[in-house]
RNA sequence: GCCCCCAUCGUCUAGCGGCCUAGGACACCGCCCUUUCAAGGCGGCGGCACGGGUUCGAAUCCCGUUGGGGGCACCA
C-alpha cells in the first residue's frame, strides 16, 4: 500500500469543544478513520478551540474520550495529536499578514449597518467600500474574485460551481487582528499538511471560499468530500438543542460501541450486498467516499437499538456478563447473576435494561408493576398461588419438576400453563413478563419464593375483602 | 432575498442503461415455536416524486417542475 510516490494520505477531524460529543461529528469521525486505517495513512485530531466563550476542556476531555469509545484513539499508528487550534495563532497571523502583503487582502473599518445603508438591502453582501481605500486598521478581508466560477471537486457530490459574483469579500480577521475559523482552519489544514477533508455538508457553501484562500497562500487544496448530514424525524440537520444527539448519552444507555460503529457507518454508506451487520476490520478496506450517498440520512434510533441487540446475542455469555457489570447493583450477588444472565441475554436490547430483568433476585420484596398485578391477578389467582404454595413446600427444586407441579395446579383448575403462570410469575418477579419463570424459581430458592407466594396471596386477600 | 446540495418502500440502503416482476435491513402486520416476554423460523404490507427528452431499451444519462435540506457573522 506503499509503494507510490503519492504522498500519503492524511486526513482530519475537526471538532469544536462546545458541547456534548456529536452523533454526526462521530459519524464523520468513523469515515475518516476507516479512510486512515485502509490507506495506512494518518487522522488527525484537531481540538478548533478558539471561540474562548464556548469552549470547556470537559468538552475536549470528552472528545477525545468519545473517540475511543468507537475506537479512535492515540494507541493507533495511525492516530495523530491531538492538536489545538489555539497553538497556532502565529501562523494565522502571519497568514493574514502575508495576504495583505500580497494585495489579496485589506483593512476594512465598515459596519454591518453602513453595508446595509449602502446597499439598502438586508441580503445584499458586502459591497467592496475598502477595497482600495489602503486602511492600515479594521478588520480584514479577502479580495473575491469579481466574476468568473469558483469549481470544487468533490468527491461524494461531483463538481460543483459557485458564482464568484455572489461571494462578497469575506472577513478573515477581526479589528483585534484576531483570526476567523475559515482561514484558520484553512492554514492549519496547510500547517498539517492535509490531503482530503471529510466533513460534513455544512461545510460545503464555505469550501469555495477555503479554496480561494489555499491558491491565494500558494498551496494546493486538499480533495475535498462533503458527506450528508444527519436529521431528524423532521428531516431537519440535527442539533444539539432539539434532539438526542450525545455519544455519550447512548453509550451510558448501554449500547455497545460495536453497534453503534457498525449503525453509523449505515449512515450514507453501505457495503453492497444484502449485508449491514459488519464488523468494523470487514468494512473498512470496503469503504469508498464515492459510494457515499449524498442525499441526508435519518437517525433512526429504533435501527440502531435493533443493532444493539444483535451485538448483545453475539456476545459470549462471559462477555456479556462482563458487559453488565456497570448496570448492576453492586450489592446484587454475582454468582447468582452470572446463573440468570444468559437468560436475559436474549431479551434485552439495551444493557441497561439489564436491571429490570433481574431485580427480582436481589431485591427483599420483588417492585410490583400495578398494571400487572391488575391484568394477573384476576379471580381465580388465588387457587392457584395457594395451590402452588403448597406444592413448592415438596416438589423437588429443579425447572421440570416446577413447571409439572404448576401444570397440575392449573390442570385442576382448568387452566392451562401459559394462563396459570401469570399469577406466580407476578408473585415472584413483580412483573407480567420476564426470565423464564421456573429457572427464576430455581435461582430464587424455594424459601423465598414460598415466602412470595405467601405475600401475594396475603395482599390478594386483603384486597379482596 | 442570494448561493449550493439532495430526491429508490415509513426509515437506512442495494442498484451505477438491459440480470428489476426493483433486492436486503429496521419498523409494522400475520403464522409457527412456546411457561410470559424475547430470540428464532416462515410469510405479508410497502418504493424508483412529477413532466419532458436521449436510447432499440431508463430507477439508472440530460433538462425542467415540485418538494426537502444546507449555507449566507468581526461563531466554529
Amino acid at each position: 500500500m506503499t509503494e507510490t510516490h503519492e504522498p500519503a494520505l492524511r486526513v482530519r477531524f475537526a471538532p469544536s469543544p462546545t458541547g456534548m460529543f456529536h452523533v454526526g461529528g462521530a459519524r464523520s469521525a468513523l469515515f475518516n478513520w476507516a479512510l486512515a486505517e485502509q490507506s495506512g495513512g494518518r487522522f488527525v485530531l484537531r481540538i478548533e478551540d478558539t471561540d474562548a466563550a464556548r469552549n470547556r476542556p470537559e468538552w475536549t476531555e470528552g472528545i477525545i474520550s468519545a473517540l475511543a469509545w468507537i475506537g479512535i484513539h492515540g494507541d493507533s499508528p495511525y492516530f495523530e495529536g491531538p492538536y489545538f487550534q489555539s497553538a497556532y495563532e502565529e501562523q494565522h497571523r502571519a497568514a493574514v499578514a502575508k495576504l495583505i502583503a500580497d494585495g489579496r487582502a485589506y483593512h476594512c473599518t465598515c459596519t454591518r449597518d453602513d453595508v446595509k445603508a449602502r446597499t439598502g438591502s438586508e441580503h445584499q453582501g458586502y459591497d467592496g467600500f475598502c477595497r482600495d481605500r489602503g486602511l492600515s486598521e479594521g478588520a480584514v478581508r479577502f479580495r473575491t474574485p469579481d466574476e468568473g466560477v469558483t469549481v470544487v471537486d468533490d468527491l461524494v457530490r461531483g463538481r460543483v460551481e459557485f458564482p464568484n459574483q455572489a461571494m462578497e469579500d469575506f472577513v478573515i480577521a477581526r479589528s483585534d487582528g484576531s483570526p476567523l475559523f475559515v482561514l484558520a482552519n484553512v492554514v492549519d489544514d496547510m500547517e498539517m499538511r492535509i490531503t482530503q477533508v471529510v466533513r460534513a455538508e455544512e461545510h460545503l457553501s464555505n469550501t469555495p471560499k477555503q479554496q480561494l484562500l489555499w491558491e491565494a497562500l500558494g498551496a494546493t487544496p486538499p480533495v475535498w468530500a462533503h458527506i450528508p448530514v444527519i436529521v431528524n424525524e423532521k428531516r431537519q440537520k440535527l442539533s444539539k438543542r432539539r434532539d438526542k444527539v450525545a455519544l455519550e448519552s447512548y453509550r451510558d444507555e448501554g449500547y455497545l460501541p460495536e453497534a453503534m460503529v457498525n449503525y453509523l457507518m449505515l449512515l450514507g454508506w453501505g457495503p453492497g450486498g444484502d449485508r449491514e451487520i459488519m464488523p468494523w476490520s470487514e468494512m473498512v478496506p470496503l469503504f469508498k467516499l464515492s459510494d457515499v450517498n449524498p442525499s441526508p440520512a435519518f437517525f433512526d434510533v429504533k435501527k440502531l437499538r435493533a443493532f444493539n441487540g444483535e451485538y448483545i446475542r453475539a456476545l459470549s455469555p462471559e462477555l456479556f456478563i462482563a458487559r453488565c457489570e456497570p448496570y448492576l447493583d453492586p450489592s446484587w450477588g454475582r454468582e447468582t447473576f452470572a446463573k440468570v444472565a444468559p437468560l436475559a441475554q436474549t431479551r434485552i436490547s439495551l444493557l441497561s435494561e439489564i436491571r429490570d430483568n433481574v431485580d427480582f433476585l436481589f431485591l427483599e420484596e420483588p417492585v410490583f408493576d400495578q398494571a400487572s398485578w391488575d391484568k394477573a391477578m384476576k379471580p381465580g389467582a388465588e387457587e392457584i398461588l395457594a395451590g402452588y404454595l403448597d406444592r413448592l413446600e415438596t416438589v423437588s427444586f429443579d425447572p421440570e419438576s416446577l413447571k409439572t407441579a404448576l401444570e397440575e395446579v392449573g390442570a385442576a383448575h382448568g387452566l392451562k400453563l401459559g394462563k396459570a403462570q401469570a399469577p406466580v410469575r407476578v408473585a415472584i418477579t413483580g412483573r407480567t413478563v420476564g426470565l423464564p419463570l421456573f429457572e427464576s424459581i430455581e435461582v430464587l430458592g424455594r424459601e423465598r419464593a414460598i415466602d412470595r407466594l405467601r405475600t401475594a396471596l396475603t395482599k390478594l386477600t386483603a384486597t379482596a375483602s
